[in-house]
DNA sequence: CGGCCAAATCGACAGATGTCAATATGTTGG
DNA sequence: CCAACATATTGACATCTGTCGATTTGGCCG
């Protein structure tokens, strides 16, 4: 069979059923793969998840990150708002923890 | 044990051992994870990878992705570069395909 | 209460990113 | 060789992102 040409094609998203997963579900997965794609908020996260269960708090997050505090905040709110991390308020700390379930279905949208 | 005050604590990456990753490592995912970050990305990773071994032509990607063909051929740049797909000249067209190990490694990351 | 501390938010700014029109590069068929 | 075509590259532009200093918010303890 010969290629068509470009101009012959449905235009914008007539045809985006052949992709497998639909629009908003790329663009929730994107959201996610974009919580991931910074060095510093992959640290974050390992350093997290290296805390198991109990959480880590945040106070021992800024030193090794190498950022300020501010900055190591501003991480973690991107990665709160993609789901990969909750947070909970212990007397004047606030420890983060990851949501493994929330890992669990980025890793899956990898096939 | 008491939390430590702040500004006690060790500068950059003086401790970043602790993270199960180090910089280098951490840089490379993030831009495996950052070629991710884009639904319309995800949704040309899905075709390509949905067209198996005979990999699938550009042409028959501009249009599904709504995008015009130097915004695809940029995406495909940046999947290219991030080393999730390959691409082969077949006569006058380009035929790209997914790297399994590639996003598999990337899975395998996320723990 | 009042001062200290942890964390979040704000404001600003440089640099990266997504997008398209225009153009360039390379290939094929007549 | 020429015209049509598929893809890549360039240039321009608006928006998004990472960063920090300054400020705000809210809990603790003396």
């Amino acid at each position: 069979m010969s290629r068509q040409r470009i101009a012959d094609r449905a235009p914008c998203c007539a045809t985006v059923g052949s992709a497998s997963f639909d629009m908003p579900d790329a663009v929730e997965l994107a959201t996610g793969f974009g919580a991931l794609a910074d060095p510093v908020r992959l640290n974050l996260l390992s350093m997290i998840t290296a805390s198991g269960a109990t959480g880590t708090c945040v106070c021992d997050l800024i030193g090794p990150s190498g950022r300020s505090q501010p900055t190591v905040s501003h991480h973690l709110k991107i990665l709160r708002e993609a789901g990969l991390v909750t947070t909970e308020k212990r007397g004047r700390w606030a420890w983060y923890s990851v949501v493994p379930a929330r890992l669990a279905a980025l890793k899956r949208a990898l096939g």
